[in-house]
DNA sequence: CCGCATGTTTGCGG
DNA sequence: CCCGCAAACATGCG
């Protein structure tokens, strides 16, 4: 569920469901899940209220009318469940009973996920060293960042000091549509390469997040689905293949991304 | 049983 | 200091 569109999802998600409730009753789950002392999220969540929410990458933050903020990071696996029924999923790592009935679990199976209480936005950005959210930079701010940054560029659309929310599938597909090989160095583009880049990834979030919201499937011209070696690219009469980088499993399609 | 999976962190080597 | 890579974390799926 990780990447920035998942995310976005997720906000929705907790919006339209859990905002302005009165929490009544606080489970948690496994120790590691939780980035300060356990006591403290029962502490501050018991009798509390989400008012707001926010995103930063692949971050989640929800406002809550006292004591600052709950922030989530969802790992690999992580979502939210919103339910009536009284069973709790297995693996709920954190349950939030609210004054009207309803119940909001941020559900966990791997446990990568984490949660962190803080006072102040800024402050967590800085300490966890993250660059802007993807989806709020403009053209001239995505260009300008490029200036020094040196290494593949697989690894810098990943880096989340460099730009908030990308993550494995995501930066494989704004590659994929922009024809560039993810073993090309981010300081051998062309100007007319980054602008491509910039495009597609606006379009790829923008593009995944309607889809995740409105339940369609992506175009038939997504990688995504295609994740597999030996596919046909779904552009033109290449096979997909794949090769690791920073070990991840890196698919493209070697006719669309010439290696330079 | 084996390999792989949307992420992050840490440690090592070049 | 920078870059690249491998491993570790924990669970489910094909």
């Amino acid at each position: 569920m990780p990447e920035l569109p998942e995310v976005a999802y997720q906000k929705i998600y907790v919006d339209s469901t859990s905002l302005h409730q009165k929490i009544v009753k606080v489970d948690l789950g496994a120790e590691k899940i939780f980035q300060s002392p356990k006591k403290d999220f029962k502490e501050v969540l018991m009798n509390n209220e989400f008012v707001s929410t926010s995103q930063i990458g692949k971050y989640l933050l929800l406002e809550m009318k006292e004591h600052g903020f709950l922030v989530i990071h969802f790992g690999m696996t992580g979502k939210m469940d919103y339910f009536q029924h009284d069973e709790i999923h297995k693996h709920a790592q954190l349950t939030l009973n609210f004054e009207n009935g309803g119940k909001l679990s941020f559900i966990c199976p791997r446990k990568f996920g984490k949660l962190f209480l803080t006072d102040s936005i800024e402050d967590f950005r800085k300490e966890k060293n993250l660059g802007p959210h993807a989806s709020d930079l403009n053209k001239v701010e995505f260009l300008e960042l490029f200036k020094r940054k040196k290494g593949s560029i697989k690894t810098a659309l990943m880096d989340q000091s460099f730009i908030a929310g990308l993550g494995n599938l995501y930066v494989d597909e704004v590659l994929y549509h922009s024809g560039i090989h993810p073993k090309s160095k981010a300081e051998k583009l062309s100007e007319d390469e980054l602008e491509k880049m910039y495009k597609n990834m606006v379009n790829v979030l923008e593009t995944v997040t309607k889809s995740k919201t409105e339940g369609t499937s992506l175009p038939e011209t997504f990688l995504r689905p295609h994740r597999t070696e030996g596919d046909d690219c779904p552009k033109c009469s290449g096979k997909i293949k794949m090769i690791k980088i920073g070990g991840r499993s890196t698919y493209f399609c070697p006719a669309c991304q010439e290696e330079k």
